[in-house]
RNA sequence: GCGAAAGUAGCUCAGUUGGUAGAGCACGACCUUGCCAAGGUCGGGGUCGCGGGUUCGAAUCCCGUCUUUCGCUCCA
């Protein structure tokens, strides 16, 4: 694993951000909880961005789904298909492969074969017609045709049934290989679903087999009509929500990157259709604009247009963010046509068309999506955050540059020495100050030590308290990344805090 | 899920051919100092991931299991 990455890891650990879940049994893989510092974090990132996307627009307005929804919605949504996948391992090369990807190979393989045979012969052909030669081409030709729709028939039932082991026969009869081992030991073919199955109602029997939602969207698609006609929305408008949302991942890794129960953040914006394309363009540059005005750096962002469309989309792409792992998908951007809201229109066979007073029509919206992963973000402020530095004196500080406004703690107020009535004082302002921020009180230790602490969990400002204070009630302001100290008056403390700590400066940047 | 490596105190690690656990830091109390970590004294904490086996005796050898990390697949 990356140094850096380990070191983030372990810093948010041992530091109060994040652990991982049942640890006293052992764990439980792929699930983390949050802890006192990580809850403040993450709490911060979701208010920025429900702030900055529901309360500053009048364009989308917020909703919070129930994670249990009506099966129905997953088989409309297409996740019942899509998220299950046969898998094939090869027992010699230890890899494991889609089992309708290796057949899909080898259709179009027929069709390559085709393709070369056509070619041979028109280069053989010259300018003149050989008539023998034409015929061997032609029969060669249909041959491999006739496989080939032979296979597309074969595969095409087998998927239509779900039968795994006739998708195995397949694969068997077509010896195919695998292209790392190049053997044909093959396993059983075996299914697996990425949503996680559980069931409503006390008495087995009668019960009902629920999925928990692997996505937050469904939940806004099925309610589109209830928002835009309660909030008295006109399209063009959004909806907004946050929320968990829960994955079988067959393999979930890299610490919080991937796992099986996350949180997404994300708007569904409603657009004319025709006009989506525009939109699509409008939210992506949007979108990144939020992420620089985060100030973790520019340069560790990034677009990455997909070139596989997934069944919905007819545009998508990801923002990457550089992690100590390399650059991967932080929020999605998608343009996912009408096909949500007209699947749910037919299965549910209820109309969620909007009437359109400018057209004077009915239509079904077109849709672009824009998806955080919560949990993601919480991970790019912790490595793109963490530093280790060298002091003058030769002495090492580890410092978490949290940008301010993201800080799980504020502000951390210390009395110089724990005598004098200085310590009295202290908490009187702590308690000040903790009206309306989140405040820490520190009394232990000498206090070059408590600001190393406070460094360690991010905390950009600590007010100290001395002597002087006593007499005219200033204190020491320090800063976290430049370790530079002010001296102000304390009633001046709070006005100071806010204009550092809030998220207006960032809200213009918008 | 399959393959590989690892698991000893909160953290980082020692533990010699099997003889029944140790260091540094951290933590707690008290004293001292007082604006950028590591002053003094005392103290708490581990059935060595878990279960089983071999042995007079297992942190150490064997088997199983759990978790973590890496590769394969998928995705926010």
């Amino acid at each position: 694993m990356d140094d850096l990455f380990k070191k983030v890891v372990s810093h948010c650990k041992e530091y109060g951000f994040v652990f991982q879940s049942s640890e006293v049994y052992d764990g439980l893989a792929a699930v983390y909880d949050f802890g006192p510092y990580g809850v403040e974090l993450k709490k911060n990132l979701r208010e920025y961005w429900w702030k900055s996307m529901v309360q500053l627009r009048a364009d989308i307005v917020g909703l919070d789904s129930a994670i249990f929804m009506h099966p129905t919605v997953w088989k409309a949504s297409g996740h019942v298909d899509a998220f299950n996948d046969p898998l094939i391992d090869n027992k010699d090369s230890k890899k494991r492969y889609r089992a309708d990807v290796l057949i899909e190979e080898r259709i179009s393989s027929y069709e390559q074969k085709i393709e070369k045979e056509v070619e041979k012969a028109a280069k053989r052909f010259g300018d003149s017609f050989d008539p023998i030669l034409f015929a061997q081409t032609n029969a060669r030709v249909l041959e491999l045709k006739g496989k080939g729709e032979a296979l597309h028939t074969r595969f095409a039932e087998a998927l239509e049934q779900s039968n795994l082991e006739a998708l195995r026969q397949i694969i068997i009869d077509e010896e195919i290989v695998c292209p790392v081992s190049g053997s044909r030991n093959w396993t059983e073919v075996r299914q697996f679903n990425l949503m996680f199955g559980t069931k409503l109602g006390s008495v087995a029997e009668d019960s009902l087999d629920l999925f928990l939602r692997p996505e937050t969207a469904q939940g806004i698609f099925v309610n589109f009509l209830n928002v835009q006609k309660s909030a008295r929305m006109r399209l063009p408008f959004g909806i907004a929500q946050t929320g968990k949302a829960f994955r079988n991942e067959i393999v979930a890794r890299q610490f919080i990157f991937r796992m099986r129960e996350f949180e997404q953040m994300e708007m569904q914006f409603f657009v004319r259709p025709g006009q989506e394309l525009s939109w699509y363009e409008h939210w992506k540059e949007a979108r990144m604009k939020w992420h620089y005005s985060l100030g973790l750096g520019e340069q560790n962002y990034r677009f990455h247009d997909h070139e596989k469309l997934a069944h919905y989309a007819n545009a998508a792409c990801d923002i990457e963010f550089k992690f100590p792992f390399g650059f991967k998908e932080l929020e999605g951007i998608h343009s996912r046509t009408d096909f949500d809201l007209s699947r749910h229109q037919q299965f549910s066979g209820k109309k969620l068309q909007y009437f359109d007073p400018e057209l004077g029509e009915n239509y079904v919206p077109y849709v672009v999506e824009t998806s955080v992963g919560l949990d993601r973000l919480f991970l790019a402020v912790m490595s793109a955050s963490y530093s280790e530095e060298t002091l003058e004196d030769g002495s090492e500080r580890t410092t978490l540059r949290i940008p301010a406004p993201l800080a799980p703690v504020k502000v951390a107020v210390l009395p110089l020495v724990k005598k004098d009535g200085l310590p009295e004082m202290a908490m009187e302002i702590f308690k000040e100050l903790s009206l309306d921020l989140s405040v820490q009180y520190d009394d232990k230790d000498a206090i070059g030590r408590r600001y190393r602490r406070q460094d360690a969990i991010g905390t950009p400002y600590c007010a100290t308290i001395d002597n002087q204070s006593i007499e005219d009630g200033s204190l020491t302001v320090r800063e976290r990344d430049s370790m530079a100290q002010e001296r102000i008056h304390r009633s001046e403390l709070s006005e100071y805090l806010r204009e550092k700590c809030g998220y207006q400066a960032w809200f213009r940047a918008l």
